[in-house]
DNA sequence: AGATGACCTCCTGTATACGATTAGTCCGAT
DNA sequence: ATCGGACTAATCGTATACAGGAGGTCATCT
């Protein structure tokens, strides 16, 4: 490992081994209730098997992998029920996250709103589909982090990295109609206008939990 | 190790040490700040350090400890302001989870409840004080799981633990009059009534507030 | 043929070993 | 006396080793 990462800016192997895990679980690469045996895992990404396993252990933690005693983990497998049940969670979490976000505007964390507002415009029109669905995560991400509240930023981050699973594994992508409403959210949030940022976020998770219905109970996913 | 704990019930060692280490995090027996050397607490608990480098990766996302690559794991620290900011997010997460517990009234859960008041008010009466801080995460707990929202509950179980961890750090312990509360809350679960029942969720963690807030204003601290 | 039991393989759980980096300490030079 | 540099101890990061449980397979018995 000739590596030049200094000090603390140094990425760990398992660092790298948890975000290439997850990457693999959103992306689905890794489909659900799929083994995942620590030592082809380990010989896969060349590493040793102790990287893998406290990868493992954060991802369980996460809510992303499974984990049974003696058995082994395999990738969660995520029911319909389940799925629709986290637009419950994310229209309380962001809902909140917007309001706190409009109350604190013009912090440095608003600008970076703009930012990836500006980035997902661009790779929407370039059509680079899966940039677009990270982008989308990093959106709502900022909000949360735009709110200037710690615990809610680090909840937040594994519940948006779900809902782009479920989304991932649904095929409901909503592309450009979802980045007019994050559009409307970020105006509202820099009018500072509490009560209209929240429900501009409430609304957008609920168009989103629409879109997904729509795509679980049809074979066609709505593509709106 | 002989263990005759039996398939997947078997609690392997780094589940024991999570839980050790997330209790004595808890009630303070390791300070806000304080140097975990894997070495060490390897030696103490009589392990060997891979358990217990896989429980710091949990805690560590749990958010009760900080992680700094090739320096080490210190307990997290909480500041007075993000000791405030906690109650934002259990005022949004805990009030939907009172509503879709009285959605849910009557659930196999919903018993499960009534159990744990029963506990504690004899905890309460027989002056356990320890006991009643588990207790009161506890039914906070089986509030989140009888909502019937398995995301819900996953995220509530660190978010309680950081409460209790906060309170126990301020030494604002509510006792009695936080259990009326719960009582109260439990009567609107039960009859089914979704607004009050988040209504009284909201005002029951706001009152918690008021308490730490009290409490970390003033050396001595308001013990209502 | 179906059931039962022994064996064997795979894999996890845990421990140990070693290399690398950090930070503290001591010494010398200015 | 203070600053800088080299040495050293402490500790993390990673790899490897080994024991034991879980599940499958095959043969044997009924």
């Amino acid at each position: 490992m000739t590596d030049l990462t200094l000090g603390a800016a140094h990425r760990t192997l398992r660092d790298e081994v948890t975000n290439e895990l997850r990457r693999r679980i959103l992306s689905g690469e890794l489909a659900q209730g799929e083994r995942l045996v620590e030592d082809r895992l380990a010989a896969a990404l060349g590493v040793s098997r102790n990287p893998v396993r406290e990868s493992i252990r954060v991802l369980a933690a996460e809510g992303f992998i499974r984990v049974v005693p003696r058995i082994g983990a395999t990738v969660a497998r995520l029911s319909a029920e389940e799925g629709e049940e986290l637009f419950d969670v994310r229209m309380a979490v962001e809902g909140l996250a917007a309001r706190l976000a409009a109350r604190k505007r013009g912090s440095a964390s608003a600008a970076r709103l703009r930012q990836v507002l500006d980035q997902a415009k661009e790779a929407v029109e370039s059509g680079r589909l899966e940039e677009v669905a990270d982008l989308n995560t990093a959106f709502h991400l900022a909000v949360g982090e735009a709110a200037g509240n710690s615990y809610l930023a680090l909840m937040m981050k594994p519940m948006l990295q779900r809902a782009q699973w479920i989304f991932s594994q649904t095929a409901a992508v909503r592309g450009p109609h979802s980045w007019q409403e994050h559009l409307s959210l970020w105006e509202a949030i820099e009018a500072g206008d509490e009560d209209e940022a929240q429900a501009r976020a409430v609304a957008h998770v609920a168009a989103a939990r629409r879109s997904f219905l729509a795509a679980t109970r049809e074979p066609k996913p709505a593509n709106d």
